[in-house]
DNA sequence: TTTCTTGCTACATATTATGTAGCGCACTTA
DNA sequence: TAAGTGCGCTACATAATATGTAGCAAGAAA
């Protein structure tokens, strides 16, 4: 699914690339409040499979979002900026949701 | 690829849904400045599959984010929202690919 | 030793994406 | 009239990914 591309280069790009695998945003997401191990981790991911799971956890290791410690899997400081922005995208989802009750 | 789960009823899940499918966020991205045709759109994407294209854009009207019009398919009103969004998540793109390089 | 729980792997099956060709329509140009 | 051009989009065979279930190996606790 990734993109070998050259704009992918491009660091917007790759982060798209990143997001846009399935469950990688979710993932994100669901450690944003405390660290969960990888069981706790796929009961929030709606059982997500562990093949999938642990293919996501390795691409977020390698890309320096998440790392595994005692706790459990946590989002490194880096991924915790981008907590602030996963919020505005919640707001904005809320009256996304209204908007589409017309 | 979308899921039927109850959480997804929950706005932010739905919009993981939505954008964790691949291609949306790419599409939603080359969209942001200008309206462009659907082939126009192909090779910003690059020369992904019409197919998937035309599925992605089919989820996107259904969401009420994307429209075509004379000019060809551009975000809606909600959506153009969405741009502030992505460029703060830009903006923190570069900022991570430049700690990757340690 | 036995019993938990951990992260994770194997593997057969089902779902999704890719890539290429081309259709039907509208509009322009000869 | 006829031929060309560009549009959104579809068909379809092939390749890549995800799913779901079972279970392994390692460590901690009893």
């Amino acid at each position: 699914m990734p993109n070998n591309n050259k704009k992918t280069q491009r660091p917007i790009m790759a982060l798209l690339d990143l997001l846009g695998q399935k469950w990688v945003l979710r993932i994100i997401w669901e450690l944003r409040e405390a660290p969960l191990t990888f069981r706790a981790l796929r009961e929030r991911c709606d059982q997500i499979s562990p093949t999938v799971l642990n293919q996501r956890l390795s691409l977020l290791r390698d890309a320096g979002l998440v790392e595994l410690t005692e706790e459990g899997y946590q989002p490194t400081r880096p991924c915790q900026e981008l907590g602030p922005i996963l919020m505005q995208l919640s707001d904005w989802s809320k009256t996304w949701q209204n908007a589409r009750k017309d």
